[in-house]
DNA sequence: TTGTAAGCGTTATCAA
DNA sequence: TTGATAACGCTTACAA
């Protein structure tokens, strides 16, 4: 492996120059650099980032870390869309993402070792009581969220307009005449849902009408089916479901289904994510749509920033997409005008 | 930040112990252990990981790499659950998983940089002709695959073993009494599509049925209902059809649902990935299950090993499992016996 | 059982 | 426009 003094020497030239030359920290002659070059690329050279990095003080390493809970990761695509997006962002800046594991924490001996390494964390949907986040509190590395950590509301974050979305989802809802909202969501660990369940408060309450909300702890499996089941076959059926994930949005499409209930004539159902699931299931789910590599993007433009001297660090807000289809939709526009 | 230099001074040794005490290297007295044991936590210090990079030649950070096509990351959860299993398994040996954005190659700016980092890469499914991989090699970094690099078998790699896995489901199909199975498969890019395509040919051909392939380019869209519908409408129709994905199964059942095929009395219908999909579908879906988590954990050890002056580096075949569902039961175990 | 001192490959401060 | 040279914080012979 060639260092820098073999690339000084074969160019005749100082390691200051090369050093130069691959920094860009000051101006070096034309023909010097096309010299260095050439030496580098015929020594098939290319800086230890390590060696800068302890020269520099920074590792051009930020940590991410998404929720603990089981494995979420891999369950709902909304992470790994937000992953693409934070690594596509820092790469094009010249840093890289290190995926901090869930069991950071557990295990005390990783923990110090690898967040000794990073320049900064980014951490998506934080949890309130997650120990991970304080320990990179403690050591004070520079943090930014992907949804707010509600206990510390002085940590810069990007967030999806939750608030807006249900504001504009009231509307549409209003055009189709629903009256009987109901919120499925799951209790509020994160800010995504006491958002979600906030901004539903606000329209029904603006309306007069009741805000519903059932609580279902467990997002992808049989018992949201069971808990839509029982919904919809209690004395007070809704006639919307407002689901706080696409993939129980489905569950309760199923339901109604199984049940023989019309979709959207008798039960209008409303999903979040937008994930592929969306677009094509039976019928086609109107859904809320987010924008996790924008996300990612912002959220890397924080940091930075946080990290070049913290001039603009303010926390950004995304807007998101209402996609209407053919699951709330029971009277088309053109029947409506008139 | 504390340093090495600064709690040697708190607990009156030199460095090299400090240092020892750290690494594990060499004996230290037990008490002498706790007094620097003491002062580093007085002191907050923990060893800055690039200052012993530097020194030991080591970055501990490995590369993960994920097929550049379309975002394949968020689309299968494949991908991110075998992440989490590489994640876990790195992490518990002092190792840490840097992401390695599909840009790369195309943006010649983070190429060197980032690379120049990495102890070793695992690159995940990888295709032929992907300019990442060419460029891992050229700086001769370790590499492991998970799914084989079909044009450099000598690539050690950790694998699902499809082969066994169609041998199994075939002998399933016999019991259920199918006999014109078609396979609908992506055109062969990674090593999982040709295996399942060569398993399918050995186990119809040795049961003298025709091995019928349908080829469909397109894993997630309305294409592949549209495919499956025209498979299902046409003269020869299969009374089984073998998907090589839960959601092109997905879009099977219900290309199936809306021509009035019944499953699995006229149709069966066989997924592989045994995602969450597959347990909640209507009619459940027999798929094989994978275990990323475990292809994850056998990747880092292999890669541990080529790093640790690479003995044993055999590369793993792991066991899938079939879980059969009523999407192919026609037949239960009860009435099949007499 | 512990310490001294020479690297590791950069960047950064001076100085020219 | 370029160079010497001292950090940066660790590991690791070699010595004691």
């Amino acid at each position: 492996m060639a260092s820098i003094y073999d690339v000084a020497a074969a160019a005749g030239v100082s390691i200051t120059t090369v050093s130069h030359v691959y920094s860009g920290n000051r101006h070096v002659a034309a023909d010097t650099v096309a010299r260095v070059m050439e030496a580098a690329k015929d020594l098939d050279y290319s800086p230890r980032l390590s060696a800068r990095a302890l020269a520099t003080g920074r590792s051009m390493i930020l940590g991410v870390c998404f929720p603990a809970e089981s494995s979420l990761l891999h369950r709902n695509p909304y992470f790994p869309a937000l992953l693409e997006g934070l690594s596509a962002a820092a790469g094009k800046q010249g840093y890289g993402f290190l995926l901090i594991p869930n069991a950071l924490g557990e295990d005390g001996v990783s923990q110090g070792e690898l967040l000794g390494q990073l320049d900064g964390v980014i951490i998506a949907d934080p949890a309130e009581d997650d120990v991970r986040l304080a320990a990179f509190l403690e050591r004070d590395l520079p943090v930014i969220t992907v949804g707010r950590w509600m206990s510390r509301q002085d940590i810069p974050w990007v967030d999806n307009d939750h608030s807006k979305a249900l504001e504009n989802l009231f509307i549409h809802l209003d055009e189709q005449g629903y009256e009987r909202p109901l919120l499925l969501n799951k209790r509020p660990t994160i800010s995504y849902e006491s958002d979600v369940e906030q901004a539903f408060q606000r329209e029904t309450a603006a309306r007069g009408l009741p805000g519903r909300t059932v609580w279902c702890e467990d997002f992808f499996s049989q018992k949201t089916y069971d808990v839509a089941r029982e919904i919809l076959t209690a004395g007070d059926r809704p006639d919307v479901i407002i689901a706080s994930t696409d993939s129980q949005a489905l569950s309760v499409l199923q339901a109604a289904s199984d049940l023989g209930i019309d979709i959207p004539g008798e039960l209008g159902v409303v999903g979040e994510g937008e994930t592929v699931l969306a677009a094509s299931s039976i019928p086609p789910l109107t859904s809320i749509r987010v924008f996790p590599d924008k996300l990612g993007d912002l959220a890397v433009g924080l940091m930075l920033d946080l990290l070049n001297g913290g001039g603009g660090e303010r926390s950004k807000l995304v807007p998101v997409e209402l996609v209407v289809r053919a699951s709330t939709e029971r009277r088309s526009g053109m029947e409506a005008s008139p």
